[in-house]
DNA sequence: CTGCATTTTGACCAACTAGTCAAGTTTTTG
DNA sequence: CAAAAACTTGACTAGTTGGTCAAAATGCAG
């Protein structure tokens, strides 16, 4: 009776073996790029089976529904994408809270572009799947760091900003370089692609944004 | 022979009658709604059609394919959209001249946000139906704006920017508020709907934007 | 008012796609 | 090494959707 796993009827548990683990993780990975490119209704679950070199009903043995493996993807994509905000520290400096912050998104949405745009696309289209995580966890995040930027801006050491519209831009910015990626590229050309293009980018950002709530006599 | 077009045989000069010009708008303005919410391949032929009040083979009677609606109306709105970027004036004062170009931006994300979000969703799916829009027509629009504020910098009008990422940060900016409508209003609650709230955002974009950029001793 | 051109639509079709199923193969376990 | 559990798949189905077509209705010039 020591060990409860060892029990040979199947029950509620539900384990994973070796091999769900492996599979699920090639599903995934090939639904993530899919998704990112093509939307929801845009991805076919064929194009997903090929990509993660699987027939579609064996993957449909993993996530029975489509929509399982697309909301399953935006749920571990939000938590880390998130991550960030987190770690803004208020007892911190603020402006160097805020370089790090602003760093950090700029480094996610060039490693991890995909994850940005299939973020991009669900808003975009009114959030239908993950409304209720926007409102649940996001807001009372934002909320909680918006007080403590204003704080720091009632102690002088940022200029009079709103902290709503602040966090705003900062989202808005470093993400547009990987939600508008091809964009960028007819523009920048074969920039985009050199080795310095994200210090570059960063340090752009960080000028402008830093400087423009920096506190002034 | 005076009068080309009073021939009879229906020739190549294809004119428009006036039933065509009130279907087309019909059809183009119900397709805006449907098309920026849905995206593309989302969007149903019928969804138009409904929406348009008519039946699906009138509608592709007007429009043979889904792809000449979805095309027409990218065209219709590219041109709106670049044409503040275009009005701004290389002789201006440079802060004047960015303020009126936010300001407008902004007018425009609120006032079209269907606008924004079609062409947002299109260059996120990769462009496929613009890019050549993008390198013949954006590009070169860009380059000559860039060229401008680049000068301004050197005067000493501007602190020292990459003019592009400053009009990236610009248009990432003022497009968040149609693009990710649903979280801004899942974070700022009901404070979105309220009459204020344009120039309230207005206000703290262009704090922020232009401190970030005014010449520092 | 007449005859031609334009517009409108119901019925239909072919392609595609999410999801099922039953029958097989492989892996794990006692 | 057997038997059960887990995994895999070809063949299929039902629903959806972009687009066709022929015939009917309407608009319009002379």
């Amino acid at each position: 009776m020591a060990r409860a796993t060892k029990k040979k009827t199947s029950e509620t548990p539900e384990k994973t073996t070796r091999i769900q683990e492996i599979n699920r993780r090639l599903i995934l990975d090939a639904a993530l790029d899919v998704f990112s490119t093509y939307g929801f209704r845009g991805t076919t679950i064929d194009q997903i089976a090929d990509k993660a070199g699987m027939s579609k009903p064996n993957l449909l043995y993993y996530f029975p529904r489509k929509q399982n493996i697309y909301v399953t993807l935006l749920e571990e994509t939000l938590e880390e994408w998130l991550a960030p905000l987190a770690e803004i520290d208020p007892e911190g400096d603020p402006i160097e809270q805020l370089r790090k912050y602003i760093t950090l998104k700029i480094r996610m949405s060039e490693s991890h572009p995909e994850a940005s745009r299939l973020f991009a696309n669900e808003v975009l289209h009114g959030a239908p799947a993950i409304s209720e995580f926007l409102s649940k966890h996001l807001k009372p995040l934002v909320d909680d760091k918006a007080a403590v930027i204003r704080r720091w801006v009632g102690e002088g050491k940022l200029a009079p900003v709103d902290p709503y519209h602040l966090i705003f831009m900062i989202w808005a910015t470093t993400q547009h370089y990987a939600d508008f990626d091809v964009q960028v590229r007819a523009i920048m050309g074969n920039q985009v692609g050199r080795p310095g293009f994200r210090e570059q980018t960063a340090q752009a950002v960080l000028s402008i944004i830093l400087n423009g709530i920096r506190p002034r006599g």
